[in-house]
DNA sequence: TGAAATCCGACTTAAAAGGTAGGAATTAAT
DNA sequence: ATTAATTCCTACCTTTTAAGTCGGATTTCA
C-alpha cells in the first residue's frame, strides 16, 4: 500500500514551493537539490500539478514554479490525488464500476468505502501551511537543543 | 493507491470463512465459486493467512479452511496487513529506515505518519463480524423491497 | 480405490514503476 | 546579440511487481 514516488516526490515539490511562497519562482533544479531527487524526473511530475492548476510556471532564466493558491488552501489530498489518481482501495468504489452488482450483496464494497472515506478525511485535513508550520516547529525545537 | 488483489481477494476469503464460521471447513473451491475468483490463485493467498495463524486447514476430501479466531476478534487491518505488508504510505515511516535522517527535518515524514495512523485506525476498527452483520442487514433490506 | 481436497514450487505474461536522454523554445542577465 | 538558465515535450529504457497458470505430490473421506 505504499504510495508511488509520484505522490511522495510530488508532495515534496509542493512543500518546497510552499516554503518559498511569496518569494518568486523556484526552479526544479533547486527543489531537486534540496530534496536530493532527480531533476529530470521531477519534470515529469510537475506536469499534472500544473495541469490541475496547483502551480504556475515562469519560463526562461531565473524562471521556475510557484504555487497558485495560498498554502493554507492547498491540501495534501489534492496533491496526492492529482499524482496518484483517486485514493480508493478498490476500483469498485469509483463512481461507475459496472462489475459491482454482485450476488454477494457486495459487503466488501462497504468496507472499501469506509476505508476510502477514512483516508481522504485524513489527507484532506492537512494543508501545505500545516507542513510549513511543522517545519518551523522542528527548526525551533532543534535550535533549542543546542 | 489501489490495493492489490492479494488484499482484496484475501478479505473476500476471510469474509466467506466468517459467514461459514462454526459450520466446519469450507473449501477454496466453494469460496472461489461464490466470489467468482480463480481457485488456484486463492491457493497462493491463503498461505500467508495460514502462516499468520488466522486460518487453519483440514486436508483431504471434505476438507477446507476455517477461521481460528472468532469473527469479532479478527480485524480487516490484520488481514490486509498480512497480505499487503504494512499499511504505510512511505517506507520511511517503517521502524528502521536509515535514509531518513535528512536536512529537511523530514516534514513529509510527519505527514506520512499521520496518514498511516489514519488508515490503520480505520481498518483496525472493522472486524469480520461487522461484515457478517452488514451481510444480514443488506439481505433483510433486500427482502423488504420485494 | 477413487475423488476431493490441501500443499508446493516453478513458470509466465503484461503492466507499472522509476526513471534517462535529447533537444526545442523561452527569457533574464551580460 | 549572445549566453546561460530554465521550462517544455516526446520518446525510450530497465527492473520490478501484479496477477495469475500449471503440474504434480500428498492427504483423507466415502
Amino acid at each position: 500500500m505504499i504510495l508511488s514516488t509520484k505522490g511522495r516526490y510530488g508532495l515534496k515539490i509542493m512543500y518546497e514551493l510552499a516554503l518559498n511562497y511569496g518569494k518568486g519562482p523556484m526552479s526544479l533544479k533547486e527543489i531537486a537539490l534540496r530534496q536530493q531527487l532527480s531533476e529530470t524526473y521531477l519534470e515529469q511530475l510537475i506536469v499534472p500539478l500544473k495541469k490541475t492548476g496547483l502551480v504556475t510556471s515562469v519560463r526562461g532564466a531565473q524562471g521556475g514554479y510557484e504555487l497558485i493558491g495560498k498554502p493554507d488552501e492547498i491540501t495534501v489530498g489534492e496533491i496526492i490525488r492529482t499524482l496518484e489518481g483517486p485514493l480508493a482501495p478498490s476500483e469498485c468504489v469509483l463512481d461507475d464500476d459496472p462489475e459491482c452488482t454482485r450476488a454477494e450483496y457486495c459487503v466488501t464494497r462497504l468496507i472499501w468505502e469506509r476505508i476510502m472515506e477514512g483516508i481522504n478525511n485524513v489527507v484532506d485535513s492537512i494543508t501545505l501551511d500545516d507542513m510549513v508550520k511543522d517545519y518551523y516547529m522542528l527548526k525551533q525545537k532543534k535550535e533549542g537543543e543546542k
